[in-house]
DNA sequence: ACTAAGACTTGACCTCAATGAC
DNA sequence: GTCATTGAGGTCAAGTCTTAGT
């Protein structure tokens, strides 16, 4: 019999479903994570003990630090609430006026280099006490921060040589200009309206301009090869259903073929050994491979698994494999495993073959050509058949996703192209001409029935434009957001029950960020919620907690059953309307019973063009961030420390989120060792200071470097370590990439001279090269 | 008006290679 | 050299929002 053994899930977070229970261990396990604008004072932590101790505005519970959450609630005197009509007007005045609050209290954030602890976000005050040992060594020298960016320009340097070496080799086999070549007679075939015209010839005078000048062969073989399309210097189109006028590309790359097992590799069913047809085989693999993570311990899993497997199997088989107790799959695992060894035993030599391999393929399918431009292509390999990987409690988790075949697939691309070739002996499913939309390759995946696609990389026009849209209607917002609260206020107040929810909905939506909510199968997908499917079961309300009027308690899952835990002070207009749409019901009722997010965002969209809700989380997260970098950043700190602030900045956007990551099980120990090289550090410092006081008139210089190389190199760590502890459970990468407004970072470099590597990766200077491009340090969200 | 499908963005997880520590 | 850690990049699921269909 095969062990289907009960593994310690490799992450915690997640995977609790709204229904047993779980995800309350999870909270205590550090998952709730306080979350609102920064302007509200952010709790700590009832799950960690660092956090508890750091804010004074809690100070009152600081005898309790080790006493759960939800029994300091108990502890706490209940104030008589004043029953107040919600409608009166000097109610809402009152909550006029902490609004103001809300706009000016940012200012009091306080500098990380303060002292004083107040205020300072929870997640700071974690590493608190380090913080303020750290503080004895402020005046650290520049020396080794210079030596390390010149290690580190070195270090790119040779990268760039690599980079252009390469470049140099594949110059001459594949060139752009034939495309454009191409492209431009496609439109003298007359196609082509003339306005679209305007930008090739834009980029080719750019061109010309550079060959007069010195260096001409190189720049110009960079310029090819890298082929920067500044579509944010062409004017703004007019019609934006159409998407492009030219298309061209290769079409995708399949999944490989099958291999079946070699002989030895046995699959035994009850104890013996049992030959598979190459079908069945496969899918088995799919479960082997799977069989340490937490999915095969999950029933919905094994099931979807179990009645998708004995679908393909043959007759036999089906007749023989009846209990897949009595399966075993171990030498399966055993093999891929030792696959996955060998792979990454190879020599040297042979990883560099599959990589150029895999980059002579990428230069060939990577790459579509769109309006005579060459552009990156997101993801041009078809997903591999394997087992439905649905995230939290996903009802069909474990189902068999069938391998796409080019009879399932979609092609589009323009009628002047040359059309991919489907692979031998095969045909397209479909080949279409469709410029209204930017997808070049569709098929139907089987285990939800949704539409899957190839589309362009963000560095690519068609991606960068509507992100570059997306920002400024976000900075759109801004401009209104004092008008459309005013909106939602007064609607509080409404007759109408259906716009008194609205109001409050879009309360929680522009105060939390939270996502709109639409609702879902249940058949079909995890039991996740958001703002207008939240369910009374996921609110609790307080009259008073913790020394706060008014407070509602969230508790929900929210997208990929990530658990949004957050208590929260709201006006009392907002509170007693709760209270009012929690009258008569039951916890799985939805607490917005007239409202959807069809109905909100068409009203949204009557408030501001181009507004939905989405708008408010970027807008929100954006209007953060910038308020943070403004508060944190110290100019007369050192690259470093500043960059730290970035990163907390950036980090309480990600708390504003909730984008929360799986603490790696690695990382206590982790953080043990760098706490046991900081302490190494300080004993070393502390000597080179005992030998600074005994040397000589002639020494004294050169120990004092090393004094000082010393402090710094203790610093960093320091630093290093704060950062890290501070980011355990935040993921800082989604809000950076989708949220956060990339010419507020342009801006805080070039105002801070802090290089813009230091804040953002290859990747993202390419996706964002628009906003590098047009950011200077005045830029203001 | 309502539902379903389609298109596109957002998001956590996962792998792998580079890097650093020893 | 080995091993652990990190970060980039890839993967693909799960959202949002729009559009099409009835």
């Amino acid at each position: 019999m095969t062990e289907i053994e009960s593994h310690q899930p490799a992450y915690t977070n997640g995977n609790s479903s709204s229904t047993n229970g779980d995800h309350y261990k999870n909270a205590d396990s550090g998952y709730g994570s306080q979350n609102s604008l920064p302007d509200f004072p952010r709790e700590n932590d009832p799950t960690k003990e660092k956090s508890s101790n750091g804010n004074s505005k809690d100070a009152v519970f600081d005898e309790d630090d080790d006493i759960p959450w939800g029994q300091r609630v108990k502890k706490e005197k209940l104030k008589e609430p004043k029953p107040e009509p919600m409608d009166e007007d000097d109610d809402l005045l009152l909550k006029s006026s902490s609004e103001k609050k809300r706009d000016s209290s940012s200012s009091k954030k306080p500098k990380i280099e303060d002292d004083d602890d107040d205020d300072v976000p929870f997640i700071q005050t974690m590493a608190k006490d380090k913080a303020k040992k750290e503080k004895e060594d402020d005046d650290v020298p520049f020396v080794q921060i210079i030596s390390k960016a010149k290690k580190e320009t070195e270090t790119e340097k040779k990268d760039k040589e690599k980079k252009k070496r390469k470049r140099e080799e594949s110059d001459n086999e594949e060139e752009y200009k034939p495309e454009k070549k191409k492209d431009k007679k496609s439109k003298s075939k007359g196609e082509e309206s003339d306005s679209e015209d305007k930008k090739p010839k834009k980029q080719v005078k750019k061109e010309v301009k550079k060959e007069n000048t010195t260096s001409v062969k190189r720049k110009k073989k960079e310029e090819e090869q890298e082929e920067v399309w500044e579509w944010w210097k062409d004017e703004p189109k007019s019609d934006n259903t159409i998407k492009w006028k030219t298309l061209q590309h290769k079409g995708p790359i399949f999944a490989p073929p099958y291999e079946p097992l070699p002989s030895h590799v046995k699959f035994f069913y009850d104890g013996k050994p049992m030959e598979l047809t190459p079908a069945c085989e496969e899918v088995a693999g799919f479960y082997a491979r799977m069989i340490d993570h937490e999915y095969v311990t999950k029933e919905a899993f094994n099931n979807n698994f179990w009645r998708d497997w004995r679908k393909v199997m043959s007759v036999e088989e089906r007749e023989k494999i009846i209990d897949l107790k009595k399966c075993n799959f171990a030498q399966i695992d055993a093999f891929y495993k030792e696959q996955s060894e060998k792979r990454k035993a190879m020599t040297k030599e042979e990883k560099e073959k599959i990589k150029i391999e895999k980059e002579a393929e990428a230069k060939l399918y990577g790459f579509a050509f769109i309006d005579g431009h060459k552009q990156k292509i997101g993801n041009f390999r078809i997903e591999p058949p394997g087992l439905f990987r649905g995230r939290g409690g996903h009802p069909k988790m474990g189902n068999l996703k069938r391998r796409v075949e080019p009879e399932d697939v979609i092609i589009n691309c323009s009628k002047d192209s040359e059309v991919p070739e489907p692979p031998k002996g095969h045909k397209w499913k479909e080949v279409r001409y469709d410029n209204k939309v930017t997808w070049l390759c569709s098929w139907s995946e089987n285990v939800l029935g949704l539409n899957k696609y190839i589309m362009l990389n963000p560095s690519s026009k068609i991606k960068g434009e509507k992100d570059y849209a997306k920002f400024e209607t976000a900075r759109k917002l801004k401009s209104r957001i004092n008008n459309i609260r005013k909106v939602y206020r007064a609607d509080w107040k409404n007759k109408e029950m259906r716009l008194r929810q609205r109001a409050v909905a879009l309360y929680f939506i522009d105060k939390l960020a939270l996502r709109a909510g639409n609702e879902k199968d249940t058949e079909e997908a995890a039991d996740t919620v958001g703002c207008c499917s939240l369910r009374c079961e996921h609110i609790k309300l307080h009259e008073q907690l913790e020394g706060k009027d008014y407070v509602v308690e969230f508790d929900f899952l929210g997208k990929d059953s990530i658990r949004y835990y957050n208590k929260v002070p709201v006006e009392k207009p907002v509170f007693k309307n709760l209270k009012l749409f929690m009258e008569n019901k039951a916890g799985a009722d939805d607490l917005f019973d007239r409202l959807d997010t069809s109905t909100l965002n068409q009203h949204l969209s009557s408030l501001m063009d181009g507004l939905t809700v989405k708008v408010f989380r970027t807008y929100n997260a954006s209007i953060t961030l910038q308020e943070q970098l403004d508060e944190l950043t110290n100019p007369k700190e050192n690259t470093h420390q500043k960059l730290l602030s970035y990163n907390r900045a950036n980090r309480q956007v990600a708390i504003l989120c909730n984008h929360q990551r799986a603490v790696p099980k690695t990382h206590e120990k982790s953080m043990e060792n760098l706490e046991n090289k900081i302490k190494d550090k300080k004993k070393e410092l502390k000597q080179a200071k005992t030998d600074l006081e005994k040397a000589r008139e002639a020494e004294k210089e050169k120990v004092k470097k090393r004094v000082d190389r010393l402090k710094d190199q203790y610093k960093r760590l320091k630093i290093n370590h704060t950062d890290k502890d501070e980011n355990k459970q935040i993921a800082l990468g989604t809000s950076k990439l989708n949220y956060l407004d990339p010419r507020i970072s342009v801006a805080w470099c070039k105002k801070h001279e802090v290089p813009i590597e230091k804040v953002f990766n290859k990747t993202q200077r390419e996706k964002f090269r628009w906003a590098l491009d047009m950011a200077d340090e005045e830029y203001v969200f």
